[in-house]
Parts: C-alpha cells; sequence; structure tokens
DNA sequence: CTGTTAGCGCCTTCAT
DNA sequence: ATGAAGGCGCTAACAG
C-alpha cells in the first residue's frame, strides 16, 4: 500500500479508463510525442485530463527517463542580492521548460566540493549552473566523467568551460575612466578574493583603465584580501593609512562599497567632497544610502535566465553549450564627483 | 534505453552482487529497517556500499515509498535577505534529514494561490512551509484535502493553523518604547501590508506601546498601504506633510526604514537630530549606513530551522505540528535619540 | 491510429 | 537470517 494517505491522485491509467483508451496512448497525446492519434481525440484527451487535474507523477517519470527535471544551481548565499536575483531569473526560465532548480548552498569562494557534487548527483539533476567557479576548478572533470552538464555563471575559469557572465573587465575600466574623466589621479582599488573570475577581472579592467591614461599603476593603491565586510573594511584603512591618501576608490562591490564608505566616514573623511566610492552590482540599496552609490550593473536576472536557457537547450535538445558574455554599465549616482584640490582649484 | 550517457551508477542489484547477497536484503540494512542480519555481514554491505559509492536512486525510491524527500517552501522574493535567511536556516535543517527544500518563488502579499499549489503537488512535495500566508488563507483548504502537510512560517494565519514566527508585536512595542523613552511624544508608524500578520503584529505593538504610555494613538500618524519601497516614501511624505511632523518614526521593515529616511533627508531633515527612525528585521546593511539603523532582530535562520524540523518530525515520524513564537529584540544603534525639544531643553 | 509488453530501481510482504 | 515476487506510474519499443 503506498503510504500516501489520500488516495486519489489521478494517474495516467485512470485517465485512460475514463477516455476509453490505453495509457501509453494517453501518455503519447500528452507528450506531444509520435502523435498519430486523430485531433478530436486528442483534444478529448487534454481536455479530460484538465477536467480531473491529471499531474503525471514526476518520480515515476525520471524513473522511466532517466531524467529528473531538476537543473542544481549552486550558489554561495542567497542573504547576498546578486545571487538572488541569479536565482530569480534561472527559476523562471527552468519552469519554462518543466524544470525546477535545486539550490545548493556552498561556502563563498570555495569553489565546487565533493560534498556539492554527492548531493546533487544523487538526486540526479540534468545539469548544473554553477556560480562559484574559481578560475581553476579541478572538480569539473569529476562532473565530466559523471556525465552531468555544467555550465558556469557569474565566474568563469581559465579551463575555456563555456559560461555565461557579465563583462567586469569593461565594468570597472568604465567605473575607472569615469573617475579620471571627473579629474582624479590618485584612484584606489579594493578588490576581491584572487583566483576568482571576477575579482580578476574588476581588478584587470581598473588596472587597463589606469594605463590608458598614462598613469602607472601604484601597486600601494591595490588592495583587499578576499570578498566580504570586513576584508573591505581593512584594505579601506591600509589605504588611508598611506602618507597620501587616494581621491577616489573602485570598490569590487556594493556592500563592500559602502563598509569602505563606513571607514571613510569614521575618519572623518566625506564621500564624495573628500573622497569618491565606486561599487559593483548596483543592489536595491545602492540608491537608497546617502549618497546614491555610483556602481556598474549587470542585469543578474537576464544572466540567470539565459544561462538557464543555454543549459537546458543542451539538456532537452542537444545543442551545444556556449558562452556569453553580458554588458555592465555604469551607473553614476551621488557618490562619485571631482577631486578635492580640482573643487580648491576652481573656488 | 535510458537516456542518461553514463551507464554506470551502481545500483542495489551491484551491490547485492558485488556482496552475494540479494537485493533485499542489501535494502534493508542500509535503510536499518527490519534488520535481522548478522553484525558481521550488516558491517560488510555498509562498507562495500560505500566503496562503490552506492547512492540510492531517488526517483526510484521516491516512487516506491510515496515521498519525495523535498520539502516546498513558498517565499515572495528571495531578494528580500530576509527570506533568504530563513530558507538559509530550512535547508540546513533539510539536508540534516535527507531532505531538500524545492523553492516556490510567488508575488509578495499575494498568499498562496493555485499555481503554486499545483507546482508543488505535482512534484510531491512531503510537506510545506508557506512563508506568505495572509491571515485568511483559504487555499490551506485545499492542502488540507490533498493531504500535504503545511506549517507557516514567519506570517500566521487566524485560522489557527499551527505556526512558527517571530513576536512582531514585542518587537514593534520594544522599539517604540525605547523612543518613548528618549522622551518622544510623536511617533508615526509607516506599516506594511493591511491582512498580513507580520504588518497587523507590529503595528499592534506600536499601538499597545502608546497605550501604555497614557498617550492616545493619533490615527493621522498611523501610515502605510503596503510593503515595499515606494509605499514607504509615499507614507513618509504624508507624516512630513501634518502640520505637526513627528519626532520619530516606527517602521515596519529596514528597507523601509531606508526609504523613509531617504524622504527625511529629501526634506532637510537630518536623522536623528531631527527625526528618529526604527526599522524591523536587522538586515546587514542596517549597521553599515549612516547612521546605523535601531532596529529589531528576529533570528530568521533559527526561525527556518525550527520551523522545518516541527515540519518534518511531523512528516518523518508522526509528530503534531506545534506552534512557537520567537522572542525580537530590540538593537539599538545610531538612528534614534532624544526628540529636538527635549534637546533643546537640555541645551 | 491504437494496444501490448516490458522494465526503469527500489521497497515490502510473504515464504522459506 | 535470507530469497522470491510484485508493483509504484510512466514511457518506448514493437506489434497489430
Amino acid at each position: 500500500v503506498p503510504p500516501r494517505p489520500d488516495g486519489k491522485r489521478v494517474s495516467l491509467r485512470a485517465l485512460a479508463e475514463a477516455t476509453s483508451l490505453h495509457p501509453s496512448t494517453v501518455s503519447r497525446i500528452l507528450n506531444g510525442v509520435d502523435v498519430r492519434s486523430s485531433a478530436a481525440t486528442r483534444a478529448r484527451v487534454v481536455r479530460t485530463a484538465q477536467e480531473l487535474g491529471y499531474q503525471p507523477d514526476v518520480a515515476a517519470r525520471s524513473l522511466r527517463t532517466g531524467r529528473s527535471f531538476a537543473v542544481g544551481f549552486v550558489i554561495p548565499d542567497l542573504t547576498d542580492t546578486l545571487f538572488a536575483r541569479l536565482h530569480q531569473g534561472a527559476e523562471r526560465a527552468a519552469h519554462a521548460e518543466g524544470y525546477h532548480t535545486l539550490l545548493c548552498t556552498v561556502e563563498l569562494d570555495a569553489g565546487l566540493c565533493e560534498r556539492d557534487i554527492a548531493f546533487l548527483t544523487a538526486r540526479g539533476v540534468d545539469g548544473i549552473l554553477l556560480a562559484t567557479a574559481r578560475l581553476d576548478e579541478p572538480l569539473l572533470e569529476r562532473l565530466r566523467e559523471a556525465g552531468t552538464p555544467c555550465l558556469l555563471i557569474n565566474r568563469h575559469t581559465l579551463g575555456g568551460e563555456p559560461f555565461v557572465a557579465a563583462d567586469d573587465e569593461a565594468g570597472a575600466r568604465a567605473a575607472t575612466e569615469h573617475l579620471l574623466e571627473l579629474g582624479h589621479r590618485r584612484i584606489g582599488f579594493v578588490g576581491g578574493t584572487p583566483g576568482v573570475s571576477t575579482a580578476e577581472g574588476r581588478l584587470a579592467g581598473y588596472r587597463a583603465a589606469i594605463e590608458a591614461a598614462g598613469l602607472g599603476v601604484d601597486e600601494a593603491l591595490v588592495r583587499g584580501e578576499s570578498f566580504g565586510v570586513a576584508p573591505a573594511r581593512a584594505a579601506a584603512e591600509k589605504l588611508l593609512a598611506l602618507d597620501e591618501i587616494p581621491t577616489a576608490i573602485v570598490v569590487v562591490d556594493d556592500m563592500m562599497a559602502l563598509a569602505v564608505h563606513g571607514v571613510l566616514r569614521e575618519h572623518g573623511l566625506r564621500v564624495p567632497e573628500d573622497v569618491s566610492v565606486t561599487g559593483f552590482n548596483d543592489l536595491p540599496i545602492a540608491e537608497l544610502v546617502d549618497p546614491p552609490l555610483t556602481t556598474v550593473t549587470t542585469q543578474p536576472e537576464l544572466m540567470g535566465e539565459l544561462a538557464t536557457r543555454i543549459l537546458l537547450d543542451h539538456v532537452v535538445r542537444g545543442a551545444e553549450l556556449r558562452t556569453e558574455l553580458l554588458p555592465s554599465s555604469l551607473i553614476v549616482r551621488g557618490s562619485t564627483a571631482p577631486p578635492p584640490l580640482s573643487r580648491a582649484g576652481r573656488g
């Protein structure tokens, strides 16, 4: 006896009896596969299926087809709004194909680990979206062996695996150029975890802009050990301990930018009058704080949606996985202004 | 032929052959059910299971047992950190029992709707955690009929359904009392969506504190049509349009409190010098902004964890669902201070 | 155009 | 203490 207390989920067999057809015929019609039935019976079946509220049993279907109709979504921390937004897009695209996402929460910056692979493969996900990849991700090989397709999202590797991510370099370059145009010449950088493409890409964009302006990169101005509020505060303190402090700081992330702002405040410095600050990701708070934060936006929902579509195109229809680089664009708000010297010069 | 390209997941049968036992024996041993085998063979089976990396096929197991080993988690929007934190706790507790959570994202304040029920029951979840209930939630009856247990989390109904939630009333009362102690007598309230327990409970706490202080509630000071940043701004504008504006505002949510702060700023008012502001939920940004936000904390991870444990105790072991009210506590930060008049009086 | 058959991997009753 | 048998609900080959 099946333990389910209510004995009345309509099965395919019940539907077949109701329509005086064979289960397999009904199955074919409802799945739109091998449709040789007349339009009349087809309509009849579909209608009674709706009337009886037929819902195919996913477990049975999975067992039979070998597909679970789930994609794993490996993410560090939904508490970070960026990842929540990525997931929102992914969920929407998954539902559109009758799929659902299976969340696998991992430690930030730890990459993919055995436990996660076990969790996801045990549930037989048909594919994986990995948002936490490091530049070197040896365990991807394990997934390949297991035959589970994997698409990187948000962060990419150096191994040439397909990914969907924002153009981090262009975003950081735009932010830095914006500061250069305002007249800043001494621009600090508060970065993220080394070995992670978002951190490295944004740093590269910062460097590229500085060098394109004919200025050398002063390595004393490049700080940041890892993502996170505490590291950001530490990095800011180091920048403020310099003999000559920067007049602007490019920060790798919005929350971290707010943390940097906090440290500046503690030192009696005002944003943007004394020091300009830029962030990354355009979190909802960015426009609520004072001053509203100049930042780079990256359309995370779109990214999640696109990545999921690409992955499911592969899983469901056998298309090739492919890489997409999404544009990032600068949003100028109140946290950036000309440097104090040029203001003094003007005044 | 099963479509899975790699033909080599170890099945129970493979394990049986490896141990020269019958599949059913192996099953019994691994599930710890009806254990009549000798300790020796038991150990041998467990060991080889680990060696071969045996993972029971969830689909097959679900089909057979009628359990899906998944609980649905109905949530409005992971972008709101509160819900992300609830989920984090829930996920942890679910994993501890071999369960996973199946996220079902719904519109904020819409309660439970047909589509969500269909989504979750189609996947045969063994239970549902509903974080978006309204005080009147007629569709819960539908779930009862379907035989899917449901535990409310975060918000409760008036129908007496079991829930796990924070003491919203006590939290708002504490915030209001704190303002009263600072000397405020004209305290505004920016509330959330009517018909939702968190909004109503916090409003009730505000009222209770005002009345306990021997003051009458001035209904002109009670504003707010629904949760959200835009409604919060509108409510703040209304409070500032009064002949005599409040010297403090209790806001039903942190993000909304920041929005209110923004409106105050636009009107040339400083927080807390001119107007004090309190929030609710203690989001991570609360301590990063300037001034850091005085708010009420509610341990959302614990709430998610506890609710999941209670639900699974019911699902797995048949325990009764029960209600738990978690304490909320006030965190005093920089956004609250004595009202301007008393400061003038002191000065 | 429709029905028959078989089996996905597992658990559970019943028989040894 | 173990084996045998059956079936959960569905789909995909192969007849008719």
